[in-house]
DNA sequence: TGAAAACTGTTATAATATAACATAACGGTT
DNA sequence: AACCGTTATGTTATATTATAACAGTTTTCA
């Protein structure tokens, strides 16, 4: 949706505060809430919510950063994608993995839905509940 | 996704507070908190929050009601749909104004994008954050 | 170099959601 | 009708998530 990268701020120009929440989520392969960052971070001189709120703001602004909204996290954006485009996101509901996916296959789709009621769309926020691979394996195997 | 209605419990055998919580979300054009819901329920008895969110609880599962997750608010489903399938809201960024639309038009995208993961999907939360008709039309004319 | 804008640290508090527990109603058997 | 397991209820207390407000600092850039 509208060209890419040119909002995207080179992570170079990243504030302290910033850096220091996208790294904590970068090292972590699932969903972070705020207060577990909070709690990771404390020792790096971040002590209270709004410090990390802040810099979450602005991470999931640019993209760098999605938010799980059905379980107030955090992840570090996996794809090469930059800003702007949206996510979609895979959620199983027997282990809790989540897994990020692309949004190309649906956007064409999106947009026709959208553009049928005048919406001008900006960015989709999604997340498919389901069950993922390992646990549908778990299942028909018992 | 699978066959439709069978798991949809018949209104008629909601039990009285998830009736009211139903019922003040119908008589409501746009989203409610829980919160929100406690409020004009307490003189019908409803006083304390687990009342609220465990008539929600119910609700949502069978998709008579879907939860507005960007919000933490809750609207009723205003299509003919039984429960299942999932939703999809387009959500304004000026005017906070909301609108379901149906998922028809991305299912199968949406399918196959899962399906190349191995995951099984069960429904689509979903939220397109953009600008609605009346903002963009409000937008060029200025 | 100086003014606007953005980021920081901090305290306090708001808004959202759940745990835990005792009681009551319901639904389907014998 | 009496029983029993399940589900819903009302309640208190508390956990979790998020923001308001404010003073000070750094960054940006004209």
């Amino acid at each position: 949706m509208t060209q890419c990268c040119e909002h995207h701020p080179p992570e170079e120009q990243l504030t302290r505060n910033q850096r220091l929440v996208l790294d904590a989520l970068r090292s972590e392969d699932g969903p972070l809430t705020a207060y577990n960052l909070l709690d990771r971070l404390r020792d790096e001189g971040l002590r209270a919510p709004p410090q990390i709120y802040r810099a979450l703001e602005k991470l999931v602004e640019t993209g760098i950063v999605h938010r799980l909204e059905s379980r107030n996290a955090f992840v570090s954006c996996n794809h090469a994608h930059c800003g702007g485009q949206g996510v979609l996101f895979a959620v199983c509901d027997d282990c809790g993995s989540i897994e990020e996916l692309r949004t190309d296959a649906i956007d064409a789709a999106l947009r026709s839905t959208t553009e049928a009621i005048g919406f001008h769309a900006h960015r989709l926020a999604g997340e498919v509940r389901g069950v993922c691979r390992p646990c549908g394996l778990k299942k028909t195997a018992s």
